[in-house]
DNA sequence: CGTCTTTGACCAGCGC
DNA sequence: GCGCTGGTCAAAGACG
């Protein structure tokens, strides 16, 4: 995943050189000034300097096709070409001037001043463009951080996940951090150790994976490793969750005795039960996405809610023993609540895998934080406002400011991830439904997580390795680095919403610069954006293939991915009265 | 006709 | 031991 931004963002502002070719004959300043912009300015500005040094004075014609090969010419004799560029066709400032020179020399002072407004015009877009090439360079320096401390933590995460199977635990991974920042990770999981099922599970994915190109291998890689990011927890796969007391049938492996030592090594997990993970989002779709497939098995009413719950199964594997639970809440039935329970035995589609990936980080982070810090998983179980509090800091932050709630009075280990408050900002979050970030809410003492087959914003896992210390105090660099934690939920959830890279990514710095007060308006750069700009609705029918018509649904997509028509139009929200 | 949903029944855990 | 509740099964029906 570190090196795909970097081959995909190449491969974006080629399609950008693209469209500014096809559209340049009807305005080549403001077009040739986004293409320059994406591709630095050092060339324009050698150019310019050789146009001068030249000395020649050409008529060049804007709006001539050949004119690109023309400057290719130039290229050839002074002018540095941009390495895989491929943008000849722009070229900014050497163009405009010649024209202005030209027009000075063959008219009279009329053009002659003419000329001179088009040189200050074209000074103007020089300095302009400059600007766009700065920020550019900017957001591309924030991007690359991001993506950085993301593959940093994930690979930590793998560490941890790793190291010890068996006890959740390693502080010092946890606190390994900073000294772990400066790698430039690729996410690879394979170079991490990895337990036997997680071996297993990124060589069936090898195998599915085997056509793609490296980087996106290691993206997969990423986001599978992610996806059972703990392998202790994977490793229940098999025997995973609920079906501890139950045969399954369909899964075929009973769960093995759960006497196991591996139980008995980690007396914070609950015997008989998976941690599992909650995810709570406004929707008014019967179901958020999260790029699985699911078959309905059940549904019951719930004591103390009128809305009944709904139960599903992972259908994506004959064997996979995900299972989630679907339910609006009592309070606000415009919320729905979704619980994972198990980890996916099989690859997930990019859809789901990066939504998993950066989820499943958030999870682990989670359940390994009483590895961290026991004594501040278990303040923060004992004091619900330390967590609220926590989680408080992030109020200033886009996407992070929600408020965590930690009780200790559930049945299960879980870690509720609390989407609801997020504002549907125009980078959107988690698409396909999930309108906003987490907030956190974690039953600490999850010794096993659940594979979450979606995705929990980034922010939330860099949050989580600092989460018990910083109960009592919250490292003051820290706020800022959460301003990058936005961003890099951003780009995140563009990535979760669509797997096209290119497109998230296009999205995401749209989304950024946005945020930064100057949209430079273009919808354009998000094609397939109505995944990720206004979170929600914005999916109907722009997700991921073409979703089923589903009425009112922000989930839309979800289906689409889900290649299950029906989930559309199944339901929470059939008010079955069935008690039970 | 195959797949998926619906829904009544069944089972297990838990509290009283 | 009994009843409640959560979770799952599986037959029947719906759908494409």
């Amino acid at each position: 995943m570190e090196t795909k931004p970097e081959r995909h963002r190449h491969d974006h502002v080629h399609e950008e050189g693209g469209e500014d070719a096809a559209t340049m004959a009807h305005g080549a300043l403001s077009l040739h000034h986004r293409g320059a912009a994406l591709f630095g300015h050092q060339r324009h500005d050698e150019e310019l300097v050789a146009a001068g040094r030249r000395g020649e004075i050409r008529e060049v014609d804007f709006f001539s096709r050949d004119s690109g090969a023309r400057r290719q010419q130039d290229d050839g004799r002074g002018g540095r070409r941009v390495p895989g560029g491929g943008r000849d066709d722009v070229n900014i400032g050497l163009d405009l001037l010649t024209t202005a020179t030209a027009a000075a020399a063959s008219a009279g002072d009329e053009e002659v001043t003419a000329a001179k407004n088009h040189k200050m015009e074209a000074s103007a877009v020089e300095a302009e463009l400059r600007r766009v090439v700065d920020e550019n360079r900017r957001l591309r320096g924030i991007l690359e951080e991001l993506t950085r401390n993301y593959g940093t933590l994930y690979q930590q995460l793998l560490q941890v996940t790793q190291h010890h199977p068996h006890q959740h635990h390693h502080p010092d991974l946890m606190n390994n951090r900073s000294s772990l920042l400066p790698h430039h990770t690729h996410l690879n999981a394979m170079g991490a150790p990895t337990t036997s099922t997680t071996r297993q599970l990124l060589e069936a994915r090898a195998s599915s994976t085997a056509q793609t190109q490296p980087d996106a291998g290691a993206e997969d890689e990423a986001s599978d490793g992610a996806g059972e990011a703990s392998p202790s927890l994977s490793n229940n796969a098999g025997n995973n969750d609920s079906d501890g007391k139950r045969k399954m049938s369909q899964d075929g492996a009973p769960p093995p005795p759960r006497e196991n030592g591996e139980q008995a090594a980690s007396s914070a997990e609950l015997p008989g039960r998976k941690a599992r993970v909650s995810v709570r989002a406004r929707s008014e779709a019967p179901m958020i996405s999260d790029g699985c497939q699911w078959r309905k098995y059940g549904q019951k009413m719930a004591k103390g809610n009128p809305c009944p719950r709904a139960y599903y199964r992972c259908t994506m594997a004959v064997a996979c023993p995900v299972r989630k639970q679907v339910q609006r809440c009592a309070e606000d039935k415009s919320i729905l609540v979704t619980t994972y329970e198990g980890h996916h035995n099989h690859p997930l589609p990019p859809a789901a895998t990066t939504m998993a990936n950066t989820t499943s980080a958030a999870a682990a982070m989670l359940l390994s934080g009483p590895a961290t810090s026991r004594d501040g998983a278990a303040a923060l179980l004992g004091h619900h406002h330390t967590a609220a509090a926590l989680f408080h800091h992030h109020a200033s932050i886009p996407y992070a400011s929600t408020m965590a709630t930690l009780s200790a009075s559930a049945p299960f280990p879980t870690i509720t991830l609390d989407l609801t408050q997020a504002p549907a900002a125009g980078g959107g979050l988690l698409a396909h439904g999930l309108q906003r970030p987490p907030v956190g809410m974690i039953h600490p003492a999850a010794a096993a997580g659940p594979a979450m087959p979606f995705a929990v914003p980034p922010p939330l896992a860099m949050f989580l390795p600092q989460r018990a210390p910083a109960a009592a105090a919250m490292p003051a660099g820290l706020v800022a680095r959460q301003q990058q934690q936005s961003v890099m939920e951003t780009v995140t959830a563009a990535i979760a919403a669509d797997p096209n890279f290119t497109t998230a990514l296009a999205a995401a710095i749209s989304s950024v610069m946005a945020g930064g007060g100057a949209h430079q308006g273009q919808p354009a750069a998000t094609p397939r954006g109505s995944n990720i700009g206004v979170a929600g609705e914005a999916t109907i029918g722009g997700g991921e293939g073409a979703a089923p018509a589903a009425p009112t649904t922000t989930a839309a997509g979800a289906h689409a991915a889900s290649g299950s028509p029906r989930f559309a139009t199944q339901s929470c929200t059939t008010s079955t009265t069935r008690g039970n």
